[in-house]
DNA sequence: TGCGTTATTGGCAATATAGCCAAATAGCCA
DNA sequence: TGGCTATTTGGCTATATTGCCAATAACGCA
């Protein structure tokens, strides 16, 4: 592992992080539909205003997400549109653990 | 949020924390190319075995790697194919990045 | 059987993360 | 200006993660 495929892999690990949180993971599917205000989020979410506004920060942070103050409201949108095509892999993940447990079932 | 979408948000979440390591990052890249034993994977990596070996632990829970012991050696390989085809939209993140960068220079 | 090699697990210290409350900041409008 | 609302930040505690060393387990071979 030389230096500059380690620097490629902790810029990777670190969107990975930021994306690693069942919060942050719906606030990008919300984002992925329409930008949304802080408040609204919080609202979806139901934890305290604060705590959304740190995960927003972890997102923004990590580039997945820009914000954009209109009057008195933040309004947070995707950077990138395909975040959640991500998960089509993710997915299967899952499918082939329920392969291998009904495969013990037999 | 109701408790099914939470539960498959934080079941998303646990594999990309797993994933949110530059040594599991490595590591998933090099199961990419072949499998391996933990040896090789710990030469290459450059860290303690007990280290290594705790990092495919991580993604062995994950479902991201089975493993298969052979003799003396423990073989590890990726469950799924496409954990690399992730990498598509995170290149896109930093490449996002860099173009603000440059207009700000501008 | 006993030794050397490979891998996993337990335990520990250092560090990072999550979520709440309280305080500070920024903008609107009367 | 003063008060109201929306958001961010600081501070705190609880909890989780990382990485090392030491101890244990599993295997092959002489």
């Amino acid at each position: 592992m030389d230096q500059k495929q380690k620097a490629i892999l902790e810029a990777r690990a670190n969107v990975l992080k930021a994306m690693a949180h069942p919060t942050r993971l719906f606030i990008i599917e919300e984002l992925e539909k329409e930008e949304r205000c802080v408040c609204d989020l919080t609202e979806l979410i139901g934890a305290d205003v604060s705590t959304v506004s740190k995960h927003l920060s972890v997102l923004k942070q990590a580039g997945i997400v820009l914000s954009d103050k209109r009057g008195n409201l933040v309004f947070y949108r995707l950077r990138v549109p395909c975040i959640l095509s991500f998960f089509g892999c993710v997915e299967s993940i899952f499918k082939a653990q329920a392969e291998d447990h009904s495969s013990l079932v037999k």
